[in-house]
DNA sequence: ACCTGAACACCGTTCAAGT
DNA sequence: ACCTGAACACCGTTCAAGT
């Protein structure tokens, strides 16, 4: 048989992974199978299993993809001036982001890593930089002394807005309660709680 | 070949969910198939297609039996004297439960049902009763004509509580920042936000 | 060096054949 | 009536064979 030359190996990577992001995008990760995306590239599964270590392998990279997507919608506009309306801003747009990819997202939340295989350096940097935007509007809500645990706060927020945007994911578009609106309700509550000084009142009143 | 006549319809029925469970509780929902169900309750794999549409049905089924499994959970025991209380008696046992469970609960929340098919009622009323835990623990906290919005405010947990369960099923047990401590933090600010006058002051203090 | 495709051990699902 | 198991069209993964 032998070798072609049509593409780099590291083509291959990346016409593989652009291959798995359009099924994943129109049908979930169920639609996902290593021998498909060989045949949506031209080239045959054994080639697939020469530029990833197997389909988790390749699942991991397209979701630490999505996850870089992600930070880039969530930077590329300036955030709006005040630590609250950047703190609402972010979850607006992670929100705006799952609404707007929902296979891709739900790939990122509901994949399953096998057992033994634990998650790979570079993929929690991801998460890691997208909890920093966090971190950064939480710390000046946080009282004088309590800066110290800007980042434990923003863990909170992230983790909660995990199942926000899992609903924005699955909700259909004209949804009645969007999952924004819940999100509005929780950034209210959980803002209004913290102990600052000068604040709006009464989102809930 | 032929009939067997050892169990009836219904309790092949429910042996194979038992089985699911059993296969999901030790090793999540990659190791469960259909042919393996059949395999561990001596059955052929014809006789699961028999007691089932297909195996989204099954798993559909066996999400519903955790649902029931974690409205026991938390209702067993009377809650605590106090809206406040309660309502982290609920969110502390739910987390307790996913954490308890890991593989079930995750079979649960990362479970994509195929397109085409839409949650059965029975599905969506296992949801609904223990949102209206929520509900119930969350009405007094509210201030006088706004009760009405304790059902969205029990949405926004229950949204929000995703999250730290799903978190709570995948950490290990001894971690550094668990669950637990997130969903506190979370509980703190958003019931401090709540415009109540009568209140402990200072979770965040 | 690396693409090929057969091979292996599985899948989900269907359905004619049997009792 | 309903359990069986072959059949079909797939899987993930491996690896000798080829250039």
């Amino acid at each position: 048989m032998g070798r072609r030359t049509d593409h780099t190996r590291e083509q291959i990577h990346d016409l593989a992974l652009a291959a798995a992001r359009r099924i994943v995008a129109a049908e979930g990760l169920r639609g996902l199978t290593a021998r498909r995306v060989a045949r949506e590239i031209g080239y045959t599964i054994g080639t697939i299993y020469n530029c990833f270590e197997n389909l988790d392998d390749l699942i991991l990279q397209m979701n630490g993809e999505t996850l870089d997507l992600l930070y880039g919608a969530m930077t590329e506009n300036a955030l709006p001036d005040g630590p609250e309306n950047a703190l609402r801003a972010l979850i607006a747009r992670q929100l705006h982001f799952a609404g707007r990819n929902p296979g891709l997202w739900a790939a990122v939340f509901s994949y399953e890593a096998p057992p033994d295989q634990e998650v790979p350096v570079a993929y929690r940097q991801k998460i890691r930089r997208l909890l920093g935007l966090f971190e950064l509007a939480l710390a000046p809500l946080l009282p004088q002394g309590a800066a110290h645990r800007a980042g434990h706060m923003a863990r909170t927020v992230w983790v909660a807005l995990q199942g926000f945007s899992a609903l924005a994911a699955s909700e259909a578009p004209g949804a009645a309660e969007p999952a924004q609106a819940l999100a509005d309700t929780f950034v209210a509550g959980f803002i209004g709680g913290l102990p600052v000084t000068a604040r709006q009142p009464g989102a809930f009143g």
